[in-house]
RNA sequence: AGGCGCUUAGCUCAGUUGGUAGAGCGCCACCCUUACAAGGUGGAUGUCGUCGGUUCGACCCCGGCAGCGCCUACCA
């Protein structure tokens, strides 16, 4: 039907994606009769360009969303995207680099139009390059995290956890990043493995010649020391508690303490304590009352605390101080040591534990309702391995830190009163001070952490917290498909929030996939070099191909290795799809479309074999496939299809197919051209959730179809029982035995070296008049297959200088003989066989052993036996016959 | 330090109630056969990480060890 004789998406997906969204085939409605499916689409961040990661994500939830769509139900794939507050806000701050400024030179206000600038020129990219992949979302719905009706849902859940006390305000230790000048939160520091040093040094102790020797890693903090430790029943020290030490360089006194938390073993015993700038030491200085002393300022330069060392950096006053304290003969050692030092997520700059005042959501409370679904399993990890993981750190969860000093997000929706520094908490600017009835309020400053806004997600979408059709139709979601990099980050996240604020989880089921790696198993970066391009792989091979490679090389939330070869595998994939289609029209020219269409039965006394052989392959197809998406088992799906489209109905029935095609007109020809028409209809129908594109091209082609593929229903053994009733088990053994005295030849013809040009003669002897009829059934595509000029079905009395092959099937035998006198050289046939019989013959070794061990016999349950029996017997007898022709051809 | 995962053909991985080890890609040989050379046919390839246990029987179940990877973590 002029075809072209290879698949090219780039002329086929841009129109077909644009006839899906302009019939409205994405839409999901509020109000449906047909059961809900939702999935909320993790937002991609604006100003990021779709990564590998995202085709991924992306392949599997429209894959899901395809498929539940065909099955009738109302899917909702909700898209949006993230304004992912820090990493936007460092995107355009280095944009401003190259100009020479920096935020604070432009200030907040004309900083924030910058970002929004950015964020228009690069907000539809991301959008038009999940268009590319395939993506059906219900676009009309597309959120950003910053509408106003995210806004006023960000605004309701703070004012409300704020009056239940579970939002506080408060000085604390917290992860400051110097550069981005903020706090971060504990899951946004990455712990990178350091070489570094361990300095010992010397701590005098006041009014005694006698000196304490601490071990650090960091020497410039002693500046902020309000203490020195040591475990109070260590018998070396336990009577300096109380007493003072003189820190080094500033000269101030500062006590010895006793605690604990001091290893006696580590070091020389002794632990100096900076509460403001280490974690550890915060809590030592909270059980002791000591003093904080912070020794930097927001910038990461030292203050005016550190004396001397003032306005040095961190790095700068680390050596001054080592430096000064070798000078006095206090720097006892220093050893090469490893530790992990944080390192900012965004930008690689090294944390300082850093004092100061921050917004805190208190957690514990959100926290044990998001343990107790998971434990219940009203919310299944999928793999399941990771409930374990998320309780865990569900029950050493620490309080959340959501106050970040930035420009870019959320504004906290508290502002402080100038004269009574009453901080007044509302969705909206009060008129004046709850408790000095001052208007002189001042917003505070900071915006929230990214994540408390991803965190509504799943409902703030649905239009919380105005009562909304959506919400009712559509929460709690299906399923959530994500990375496991980001389950504390959002999925813990969202599950809290949506249990407190919807009373209920927010989706049932968690699926989490790995991250696609190199071909190396590198992770794909930017700065290796290594980051494959999904749009630039679209470009060139189709994003049907790249959808199946992901699909199919799936391992059960493991990364995956990606290549480009591979991809070029399956769009060889996509390809043969096209070409079988191609044939398949061209055999279908003169076929009257059917007036019941998918539901048209051919009758059963016109059916061939080989139709309801694979008829009976789809049917098992179809249970299989179900299965396997129901369980999540996308590269069983995805593989299994692969094998039946490419095996089954290319290698084997089109071809099976061609002489009735190629025959004269007949109610047989008819019947099959009806069961290819069907059968290909339904291979379009199970693809297309994995290859949308290239299913919806053929689709529009296929003499019997209904509107859409998007919108047609998906094959299932239950939906498809009327058409699958034709097929049988019966003609499927038939067909296998076919297909293997069809491959005894090719085989007989590749191992003697026959060329495809040479005709050969074949004899095929059947064991009984079924077998023979069945044979002579299938003559003609035996011939064909085989590349046989002369066949005989018939009883053979003489073999000599014939290469013999013996095709057992159930009660089914055939000898296929091929008479090779002048053909080949007889040696090259000896040697085949010997090397079949060994093969044989360890077999029957095998199975002979384990049937005369008597605790076998005995011990094993009987079917099991009986059939090893069984498959002992057809071994020997398939022996015997190659060993009468090996004597045969040697004589 | 703790937790989790992995180790099967050259590469990537299947192998789900324990019953003669599989696929794709790659490789070798032969073929431009009228859907497809992005194709067809045939072929080669494994002490299933290691040691032990359970069992008639172990890639599969149990334990030890080794190697790799990931996550969590406050050892100065």
């Amino acid at each position: 039907a002029g075809l072209s004789d290879r698949y090219t998406p780039q002329e086929v997906e841009g129109r077909i994606y644009q006839f899906w969204e302009s019939r409205g085939h994405f839409n999901a409605e509020d109000r449906s009769t047909k059961p809900p499916y939702a999935i909320i689409l993790p937002p991609p961040n604006v100003t990021g360009f779709l990564h590998m990661g995202h085709a991924l994500d992306h392949t599997i939830q429209d894959t899901l969303i395809r498929w539940k769509r065909m099955s009738g139900f109302n899917a909702l794939w909700l898209p949006g995207t993230d304004h992912a507050g820090i990493a936007t806000q460092n995107v355009v701050e280095k944009e401003l680099k190259k100009e020479g400024k920096t935020r604070k030179d432009l200030g907040r206000e004309k900083f924030l139009d910058r970002v929004w600038e950015w964020k228009k020129t690069y907000g539809d990219r991301i959008v038009n390059q999940m268009k590319r992949l395939g993506d059906s979302c219900d676009w009309r719905r597309l959120t950003f995290t910053l509408d106003e009706n995210v806004s006023q849902a960000v605004r309701r859940v703070f004012v409300q956890l704020y009056r239940q006390d579970l939002i506080y305000r408060g000085t604390r230790l917290v992860n400051w990043c110097p550069r981005c000048e903020t706090a971060v939160s504990d899951l946004e520091v990455e712990h990178i493995e350091t070489k570094g040093h361990l300095w010992h040094i010397a701590y005098p102790v006041e009014g005694t010649s006698e000196k304490l020797v601490v071990a650090t890693t960091r020497p410039e903090t002693m500046l902020g020391d309000t203490a020195v430790a040591v475990h109070p029943d260590d018998e070396r020290y336990s009577a300096l508690i109380g007493k003072n030490v003189v820190l080094p360089l500033l000269n101030r006194k500062i006590p010895i303490i006793g605690d604990t938390y001091v290893d006696r073993e580590f070091g020389s015993g002794v632990v100096k304590i900076t509460p403001a700038h280490d974690f550890n030491d915060y809590q030592i200085g909270d059980r002791h009352k000591l003093k904080f002393i912070n020794i930097l300022t927001v910038s990461g330069q030292l203050n005016d605390e550190a004396g001397p060392y003032k306005g040095l950096s961190v790095k700068d006053a680390r050596a001054k101080v080592l430096e000064d304290l070798k000078a006095q003969n206090l720097l006892v050692k220093e050893e090469d040591h490893r530790h992990a030092v944080g390192h900012c997520e965004r930008c690689n700059t090294v944390i300082e534990p850093f004092l100061s005042k921050q917004w805190f959501v208190k957690i514990k409370d959100l926290a044990n309702p998001a343990q107790r679904v998971a434990e219940s399993g009203t919310i299944v990890f999928e793999p399941e391995s990771w409930t374990k993981t998320y309780l865990h750190w569900m029950s050493n969860i620490t309080d959340w830190c959501i106050s970040r000093q930035l420009w870019w997000g959320h504004r906290i929706p508290a502002w402080h009163c100038q004269k009574c520094q009453t901080v007044n908490v509302a969705e909206t600017k009060p008129e004046n001070c709850e408790k000095c009835k001052s208007s002189e309020l001042v917003q505070d400053d900071d915006v929230l952490d990214t994540w408390f806004s991803s965190g509504l997600w799943p409902f703030s979408t649905m239009g919380w917290p105005q009562e909304t059709e959506t919400q009712k139709t559509f929460y709690p979601t299906n399923v959530l498909v994500t990375g496991h990099d980001i389950i504390f980050f959002w999925v813990a996240r969202m599950i809290m929030l949506g249990l407190h604020f919807k009373k209920d989880v927010p989706f049932r089921t968690v699926y989490l996939h790995g991250i696609v790696r190199d071909a190396q198993g590198r992770k794909m970066s930017k700065s290796l070099g290594n980051a494959l391009d999904p749009v630039e792989l679209i470009d060139k091979h189709g994003a049907d191909a790249l959808r199946f490679t992901i699909l199919c090389q799936i391992a059960s939330g493991r990364d995956m290795k990606f290549s480009e070869q591979r991809l070029e595998g399956y769009r060889n994939f996509m390809n043969k799809i096209w070409n079988a289609t191609r044939f398949s029209l061209a055999a279908l020219e003169d076929f009257k479309t059917p007036e019941q269409g998918t539901e048209t039965l051919p009758k059963k006394s016109e059916l061939s074999q080989v139709d309801r052989w694979i008829t009976y392959r789809l049917g098992q197809v179809e249970r299989s496939v179900e299965e396997f998406l129901e369980q999540y088992r996308f590269s069983d799906a995805a593989n299994t299809l692969y094998d039946f489209v490419w095996h089954d109905f290319c290698d084997w029935y089109l071809e099976f197919v061609k002489p009735v095609i190629y025959g004269q007109p007949s109610t047989e020809r008819e019947a099959t051209q009806l069961v290819l028409a069907q059968t290909l209809n339904r291979i379009v129908r199970l693809l297309h959730p994995m290859v949308p594109f290239i299913t919806e091209e053929i689709y529009a082609k296929l003499p019997i179809r209904n509107e859409a593929a998007i919108v047609d229903q998906y094959p299932t053994v239950l939906r498809d029982r009327t058409w699958l009733s034709i097929g049988s088990e019966e003609a499927a053994h038939e067909i296998e035995l076919v297909k293997e005295v069809i491959a005894a030849i090719r085989n007989i013809r590749g191992e003697n070296g026959i060329k495809p040009s040479q005709g050969i003669k074949v004899f095929l002897d059947p064991s009984d008049g079924d077998v023979q009829k069945l044979l002579g059934k299938n003559k003609t595509s035996i011939m064909r297959m085989a590349k046989v000029d002369e066949c005989v079905i018939d009883r053979v009395e003489s073999l000599s200088k014939c290469a013999v092959t013996p095709v057992v099937r159930k009660d089914s035998r055939v000898q296929v003989i091929v008479p090779l006198e002048g053909l080949v050289d007889i040696e090259e046939e000896i040697k085949r066989l010997g090397k079949a019989i060994e093969k044989n013959q360890k077999d029957i070794n095998l199975m002979t052993q384990r049937l005369s061990n008597e605790n076998f016999v005995k011990n094993a349950p009987e079917d099991i036996v009986a059939k090893d029996k069984e498959v002992l017997e057809a071994l020997k007898q398939k022996n015997n016959n190659m060993r009468e022709n090996l004597a045969r051809l040697q004589s």
